[in-house]
DNA sequence: ATTAATGCAAACGGTTTGCACTACT
DNA sequence: AGTAGTGCAAACCGTTTGCATTAAT
């Protein structure tokens, strides 16, 4: 969707130690006795690409799109190690799949039209009522990655 | 579970026209031309013993449980038709998986604890903060049946 | 040279489908 | 008798696994 192409035009902010910059992926993996693979690339890029939510079947898709060779058990395994890495996050979507979240994004969760099918962000100060009554009535910490509100867009809910 | 056994035990209230109770299901099937199987009896008597939401493939074992003949597809498809009756409705838990809600129940959500897999219903009132915003400020009808949210519990979250 | 990671193929679990057969009405 | 519903088996889809092979370090 967006224009502003490869990964390599992400802005230069020096990461913060815990900015999973996607650029330093390569290294962190590294540090921990991992390979920088071809496939691995791929991935990674095409997660660099994403809008903050995607499922396993859609980059696998993306991911053959770059490379027609891609095998889906290594992209499921590559996108393990970069759970355990910290930079993606899976949750469950409107459909029950899983669903990958890109990390540099807030955390947010989604709003989901069960007729037509759209969906929009929940960012953290709209949900923070939601998250706060929960708290405090339930002393329950909600996940807000994980949380996908189905519903009536207005739209379809105007009908 | 419970020792009152067969659907037969229902109360005998008089069903309100739109009251799914299950004694009128037989009936209810029979007005539209369809007809009352053993298999059907076993998951209407299975939900009847039901908490309020079970997933597709908790019913077809506790059918099972009750005859050992059952077959998952008949599940299923009687669970389709059930829920064009309006008897049950479809939704999806915090692991993906289809997740049947028996409707006599007030229509509520749940929070599902990732650590320890406990959950508890979230009913009307206290989401209607949740919902009311929602609508408020995105014009979004918010369904609380399908509506999953993820997050430590109290004693979880404590550790 | 070492061993992490890949490709492949097979298996998984939950759900769906096609079709001949059964049984409710 | 007529047809809705069943049983069965096979297919489905997304995901996971085992294992021999390849390739990053």
């Amino acid at each position: 969707m967006s224009k502003n192409g490869s990964i390599l035009a992400h802005k230069e902010t020096v990461p913060t130690g815990n900015d999973p910059t996607w650029a330093s992926v390569r290294t962190r993996l590294r540090e921990r006795g991992m390979r920088w693979t071809p496939q691995r690339r791929v991935l990674v890029d095409v997660l660099a690409q994403a809008d903050g939510h995607v499922t396993g079947a859609e980059l696998v898709e993306r991911c053959r799109a770059v490379d027609p060779q891609t095998i889906p058990s290594t992209v499921y395994r590559t996108l393990d190690v970069l759970e355990e890495l910290g930079v993606i996050q899976h949750g469950h979507g409107a459909d029950g799949r899983e669903e990958f979240h890109v990390l540099p994004e807030t955390e947010h969760g989604h709003l989901h039209c069960s007729k037509c099918g759209s969906s929009w962000d929940v960012e953290a100060p709209e949900a923070a009522d939601l998250v706060g009554s929960l708290r405090q009535s339930r002393g329950f910490e909600a996940d807000l990655s994980h949380l996908t509100i189905v519903g009536l867009c207005r739209e379809c809910a105007a009908v």
